[in-house]
DNA sequence: CTGAAAGCGCTAACAG
DNA sequence: CTGTTAGCGCTTTCAG
């Protein structure tokens, strides 16, 4: 068992004090150039690395940040902590990673362990059950103890904190614009996510759309599970040449529901999913996509965080919203001219 | 700003020794019933959560376990997450991750920081660089302090540590076979993972199955950039009515690049992919794959650092093989029956 | 049964 | 310019 070198043992490698060897390294300007010499010498030779627990104790900053996201399978939030990942090192910050599964107890869980461990900030993407009980007393213990809390994407207006989501309005009013276009009449919001908070702005900017031109609104909510059975039942008793879904996955079990009960994509029925993923890019049709910037999220979401930690006064919360781009592709017919 | 509560600062509240709350608290017994009682009490209103790092400090024991991956975006690596935060969380650990993005420079950096914040463990599958390289010394240092490794996946045997991996021989053995069974007599491999471990293995898999054929092997190594190109180039001069690739998304390029070229899958050429992750089960035709059992192999490998850890001895290195299953869709045609 | 004290590795105020 | 000392929050002997 080799002993992992420390302050102490280089110092007495050297005849000198532990904290004349500690200022040694940290450039402090008290030290003589000759003897920083010795030391940082010494130290490379010993592979000394400070003992980050121990500096965190003192100092109670850790450089860590702590980000509890919903569900890492899902091609977004993936993306999303790669951004992070990426800005975070960029700044000599790293990541601990939990995943909360959807489930409030488990998000729980993590936000306690983030604290036992001090992380410097805490972001989070809420799990639905949260969304649902909108019971947040683990977050606002968080914001108690002045630990900042960044949310993205899946948020809960009623913390005080930082947040960045993307204009998921603004995304689904303009599928329906954009499958109006290419001539759809009978456009329905095909959603999972019904009970977040990015499923309610979803099918307010489609109500929106819908309302705009004089359209029915046909909203199904559904699950993943019973996506293809719901959408078969819905599709024999109701006109459609338009979906709008709420992600990418359900885009495609829809084309699948709709090549078993005989329609066409895009000629019959066009179809536009959330989520630009490898799914929609390589699917066939390729799917027409609301992009969301994924990693620009991580990116901000890591900048604002940084930022908090780093300001001494508390800053006013700040709602970053990240534009969402359409990237059409197959499953929808090209734009009709007039 | 509200404190945080300390050991101290419900001693004070008390009226008891420092050590005395500690060890209530610890249910050590030395302490009596009662005034473990009134501690416990105590240490629930006011909220009270033991500082880790302090602790850590102490115990040189941080229940935390380091694990850097070359990439979060392959469905893969994601579903071994879920296993390993999974199975860490039932035993009270937590995971760090890092993503080295296949780049050696990354890896070496995570597993400095990872050492510096004393994780009880390092997990990891090793980068594509680090497989060209060869370069071990960051990982022979981690071995050398004595913190515990386990390598998955991408794996190096000369490094002296536990390893999980999955059968990759066998999978790419099984899956020629099966091609050949369905009346493939021109089975090719198509690879975009040459340089690392699990590459070679399948490609030794595929040579096997091969020669027992008494075929002509024909390997295509490419990047999934080129790949579209490099097939359809290599379908210009050759025959082939068979591929096996070694990952999902070259399957699915593949077979983009099969349509381009007028081949019908599967009845002009049968398509093997490894990964069995959405795109696979939702493309058109479903793809024919070999299943990795992804979250057993993060089980697995959690499960073996868990055991180093907390094993006094230091065990001898096993290497744990994970049989893969052949999840047969649409995408190979059916078995031919003599 | 309870408390005092040392020490994990590091930083920083204060002497020298 | 270098060293001594105290202390971050906790565990753990060792006394009482």
């Amino acid at each position: 068992m080799a002993h992992k070198t420390t302050l102490k043992a280089i110092a007495e490698h050297l005849n000198l004090s532990i904290s004349t060897v500690s200022k040694a390294l940290a450039d402090s300007p008290e030290i003589s150039d000759s003897t920083k010499l010795v030391v940082k010498t010494a130290a490379r030779q010993l592979k000394y690395r400070p003992n980050a627990m121990a500096r965190g104790l003192k100092s109670s900053r850790t450089k860590t940040l702590g980000v509890v996201i919903p569900n890492i399978m899902h091609n977004f939030f993936a993306k999303v902590i790669v951004g992070m990942e990426e800005e975070a090192a960029k700044n000599g910050y790293s990541l601990v990673t939990c995943i909360s599964n959807e489930s409030l107890q488990k998000e729980k869980q993590s936000i306690n362990m983030l604290s036992d461990v001090s992380v410097d900030a805490i972001i989070i993407s809420l799990s639905s059950e949260t969304q649902q009980t909108e019971e947040l007393e683990h977050l606002n213990d968080i914001l108690y103890f002045d630990i900042p809390l960044v949310q993205f994407d899946r948020i809960h207006e009623n913390l005080n904190s930082h947040s960045v989501v993307i204009n998921d309005f603004k995304g689904a009013y303009d599928s329906v614009m954009h499958l109006h276009k290419t001539g759809c009449k009978n456009i329905a919001l095909l959603s999972i996510l019904s009970d977040t908070s990015v499923g309610k702005k979803r099918a307010q900017g489609y109500e929106a759309a819908i309302q705009e031109l004089g359209a029915d609104s046909k909203i199904i909510n559904t699950k993943l599970e019973h996506l293809e059975k719901d959408l078969s039942d819905f599709l024999e008793e109701n006109e459609l040449d338009g979906i709008v879904t709420t992600d990418e996955s359900s885009a495609i079990y829809a084309m699948n529901a709709l090549r078993l009960n005989k329609r066409a994509v895009p000629e019959d029925v066009g179809v536009i999913g959330f989520t630009d993923g490898a799914l929609a890019r390589n699917y066939f049709p390729a799917l027409t996509t609301v992009k969301q910037q994924a990693e620009i999220i991580g990116k901000r979401t890591i900048q604002l965080a940084i930022e908090s930690i780093e300001s001494k006064t508390k800053l006013e919360p700040v709602q970053e919203v990240i534009e969402t781009e359409l990237v059409i592709r197959n499953s929808t017919s090209p734009v009709q001219q007039k």
